[in-house]
RNA sequence: UCCCCUGUAGCUCAGUCGGUAGAGCAAGCGGCUGUUAACCGCUGGGUCGUAGGUUCGAGUCCUACCGGGGGAGCCA
């Protein structure tokens, strides 16, 4: 007999076919004319199937009418046409094992609805929940067009370092890695002595692989980076975690605008992708955790971002009519609330803002000719704002040099990166996508930590 | 890190003005049923986050600590 996956077993294709099934039981409903109904859940898909087990089998007595939710079993059986309402198929088995009962005076999962928080504190039982199995699956979705897209469009997939000695990204807080023994570190005139570690100098798990991408961007041409990224901020929302999947495509020859566009048609693809391939588990966001969730991607796919560059949000800001708790003012950097009114109220749909001061910006984004400002774009989205951060990047020189001196950045730390200026410059561009973020919004799950399988946060590693 | 809220049965929560603890779901037992968040009845189930304090008396008021949530900052 053939293995079925209960997403084939479910198809009406199936019906006629003898098969085996395996997975874990979500309910059991006895029918006193002595059978039992089974739902069976796989991971293949988001529904189940209805198994209707006969009371003749062997074990009926022994074996099946204990059978509670999160057992795990083997079933043989006929696949039919249902009879009953929901489903377009079922089982009628013929034969079911027992792998392993799940006593129910013990086991957390109940047939009903549990608080997301709840469900944190069993991450090793919450992948078995409707929800943490759609939000995985939409997950892998979103991974794979990533993958597709780039790779569609030409680009190399280049992995950057995790471990970094350079103490120079200017991300955030770093995590540090060490073999040293903290209780008693070698010293050298009062300092640790770095010289005795493991890499002979102080190094830290990596807040971004942008400089080693565009190293490869200017060999290669276009390349992107898909990897844990870690941040030692002590930042505690919904929409931060410590240990994070970040995407970052690098492009020679790309200016701000190619970028935008980039962006645009990438945030398009993978919602146009999840939109056609999970389409069941996105019916289950739509009715149990956004209602709004597909008409809002939907709106997303089909119509343009707006631009708007910085200076130009500041005056709609300006003369919103809006009280907002910070005041706005040409040269600081938009709170939240801005962004948000911008993306939910104003505008209702993605905006890219582009342009901003270069005051508050990294050394390497290009300086506009202005002086004032510097080619700098973020992508903001309903329900969770920022989605994607990028510029293009200073490929001149001298100004490069001179914008790391503004923000007391030593030269000889950047040293390989300088020297991508110095030989065969180029134009080229580049934006952060944060996946967490990005499957936040496609689910309309409200907290990061739950799109992602085990959450690191301040105070909290489990699992 | 700051501000606000919160912690009561396995889970989700109620608990009034300070007077010895409640419901729904889950579980166990029984009934009913091609059922589908099944339904009906009965039963068991509690160191009220922890440690102090006020009081004749604290789930309730006060303080500290711990956990959780929301918002802010930082960002992806």
């Amino acid at each position: 007999m053939k293995k079925f996956s209960v997403a084939n077993a479910r198809n009406r294709e199936a019906i006629g076919q003898d098969i085996v099934l395996q997975g874990w039981v979500r309910t059991r409903r006895d029918s006193k004319a002595g059978f039992s109904f089974l739902e069976l859940n796989d991971g293949s898909c988001f529904g189940n199937i209805q198994v209707v087990v006969p009371g003749s089998l062997p074990n009926y007595e022994s074996e099946i009418k204990k059978l509670s939710a999160g057992a795990s079993v083997s079933i043989e059986g006929h696949v039919k046409e249902s009879p009953g309402q929901g489903q377009a198929t079922e089982v009628e088995a013929t034969r079911v094992v027992v792998f392993g009962t799940a006593d129910p005076e013990t086991y957390p999962l109940q047939k009903k609805r549990h608080s997301y928080e709840f469900l944190r504190t069993i991450a090793h039982l919450r992948p078995r929940t409707n929800t943490f199995g759609a939000v995985t699956r939409v997950r892998n979705c979103v991974c794979r067009s990533i993958h597709r897209f780039f790779q569609e469009e030409g680009f190399l997939y280049v992995h950057t370092p995790v471990i970094t000695a350079s103490d120079c990204e200017g991300a955030g807080e770093m995590f540090q890695v060490t073999t040293l023994d903290l209780a008693d570190p070698p010293k050298q005139a009062g300092a640790v002595d770095y010289t005795q570690d493991f890499f002979e100098r102080p190094s830290f798990l990596t807040v971004s692989g942008q400089l080693e991408a565009e190293i490869f961007a200017c060999a290669l041409g276009k390349v992107y980076t898909f990897g844990p990224t870690f941040r030692a901020e002590n930042s505690n929302t919904s929409r931060h975690l410590a240990e994070f999947w970040m995407i970052e495509p690098e492009m020679a020859f790309f200016e701000l605008t190619d970028n935008m566009d980039l962006a645009e048609r990438f945030l398009k693809t993978v919602l146009r992708d999840v939109l056609t391939q999970c389409a069941e588990d996105m019916a289950f966001f739509q009715e149990r955790i956004d209602k709004q969730i597909l008409t809002t991607l939907q709106s997303v796919v089909e119509g343009d971002f707006v631009r708007l560059s910085y200076t130009e949000a500041v005056d709609m800001l300006t003369n919103s009519g809006e009280t907002f708790e910070y005041p706005i003012t040409w040269g600081s950097d938009l709170q939240s609330e801005h962004e948000r009114f911008l993306t939910e109220k104003k505008i209702k749909r993605p905006v890219i803002l582009y342009d901003y001061p270069r005051t508050i910006k990294p050394f390497y984004m290009r300086v506009n000719d202005d002086g004032k400002t510097v080619r700098a774009m973020d992508v903001l989205v309903p329900n969770v704002g920022e989605i994607i951060g990028g510029s293009q990047r200073e490929e001149r020189l001298d100004v490069l040099e001179a914008r790391m001196q503004e923000q007391g950045l030593r030269a000889q730390d950047y040293w390989w990166y300088l020297e991508l200026r110095r030989y065969g410059t180029v134009p080229h561009s580049g934006f952060g996508l944060g996946l967490e973020r990005l499957v936040q919004f496609v689910t309309g799950m409200t907290n990061i930590r739950d799109v992602i399988p085990f959450p690191r946060t301040p105070g909290s590693a489990d699992f």
